[in-house]
DNA sequence: AAAAAAAATGCAACTTTTTGCGGGTTTTTT
DNA sequence: AAAAAACCCGCAAAAAGTTGCATTTTTTTT
């Protein structure tokens, strides 16, 4: 096998799989390391690649973990833009303070009237931003963790409010064991809101679906619609469709 | 799995979930959790993490609002520096959430443990920030004027305790008048915490001595340490000095 | 086409990086 | 104050990398 070829190869398999070893394309190629780590650091002066110890990474993969910020906020953004169109003049929201729920609570149109209930200092923040919307903040101890007030005065303040709707991020959420969360606090405070609402919404990126904490906050049953960055025919949404949950 | 994937990936997962555990990825992603730490190190050593006991945190969520986007004077820097030396571990304080305040609570001692009551959203969040110390928010309607927490319910949360101290800001004060503020529901408010308290501080650079506004919130004979960035001997503060008020 | 030159490859010895682990220390929890 | 969990330090093994060199392959030159 050529030089030329080889190291082709060795650049389909980085477009492919975003990553290889040495020791893999060693035993692909049948030649010594030697050669790939030297195929390698020349694909690598030629900026075709990134070497790392032990094999090499696709170009794209640093910027595409390091714009994952970004990305994830262009994807919380549709998310709020579809939260958004929920909200209507004279309603009372509770509200979560996950980075979503904040993402929605700055896109919020100028005109609406609505009272917010939050727990959450950056939420809370956003929302007092609205030139014409109320905020009340839901005070108890504040969790450093996640920024929110947490504790027994803020939960019975939450049970003594009905709300017309709650909206709020999660951290996990799957089929079988519905919405979980892995801070006991956290919990608490966001089963208190669930039980406070008549509708009950979840923002979340796709990312977090199918994926399980230890802490359990509700079965899916419990949950009336669900927001996602998808598109609401998405295959991925199909099974929580299925469990009666609207999708957005 | 190569270091960098592995990095790559635990930066996903903490952007994701806000935090993570340092054994939830050792099991994960199949290494010891040795590596896992070693890993959390290094990307918070690259500022991309904030490393803590069992895991790391989201930097993003920490400090995307507030924080450095404010220039708060020396004149204020040395307000907080002599407010600070009033603050023992134990303490439970009363504090307002003016500018001044704020500067002083960026500035607190690490080790301080002390318990932080406020209404204020941004004084909350910096003492959120605060490694030893408690914060408790109380609660209500926000005024957005003020970013404050106004209302019966946070009036009658402030009577129900005692603080050892209370520490605000102001906003006009003078000889004849006393303490004085334009916004209704804020003097409601600060009456509350001056008598929720056992030491009353004031804090306020000397611009703002010798001005009067609408609202009267309390005489002089009230107070009983005011602060200001001047030294103590200032002919400015004499008069205060002469009415009782102990000057730092 | 043969010889010479250049390039590529594999190998061996040596260095560096990464990783897991034992044991002692600190921090957190109960 | 004990017990548990997390941490840090240093070590040693394993993995990956480096370098120089001999061997083979390819290219160029004559």
């Amino acid at each position: 096998m050529l030089k030329k070829e080889r190291q082709a190869y060795i650049l389909r398999q980085v477009s492919l799989h975003n990553s290889v070893l040495s020791a893999d394309l060693s035993g692909e190629i049948q030649v010594s390391e030697d050669t790939i780590r030297r195929d390698l650091n020349e694909l690598a002066e030629e900026g075709k690649v990134i070497k790392v110890h032990g094999g090499a990474l696709s170009k794209s993969f640093n910027s595409f973990y390091l714009r994952s910020d970004v990305f994830l906020g262009e994807q919380k953004k549709i998310i709020g833009h579809k939260a958004i169109s929920l909200l209507k003049d004279g309603m009372f929201v509770l509200s979560g303070g996950g980075t979503t729920v904040i993402e929605m609570a700055r896109m919020l149109p100028e005109t609406l009237q609505a009272t917010f209930l939050t727990g959450s200092i950056p939420a809370a923040y956003e929302y007092a931003q609205h030139p014409s919307s109320e905020v009340i903040f839901i005070g108890d101890k504040i969790s450093k963790k996640s920024q929110i007030a947490v504790g027994g005065e803020a939960i019975s303040k939450i049970k003594s409010v009905k709300a017309d709707i709650c909206i709020m991020g999660i951290n996990a959420m799957d089929i079988e064991n519905g919405i979980t969360d892995n801070d006991w606090d956290v919990v608490i405070l966001k089963k208190a809101m669930l039980e406070a609402s008549n509708l009950k919404v979840i923002l979340s990126i796709s990312e977090k679906l199918n994926s399980v904490q230890r802490i359990k906050i509700c079965g899916l049953n419990q949950i009336d619609i669900l927001i996602t960055e998808l598109d609401k025919d998405d295959p991925i949404l199909a099974p929580y469709r299925d469990s009666g949950i609207t999708i957005l």
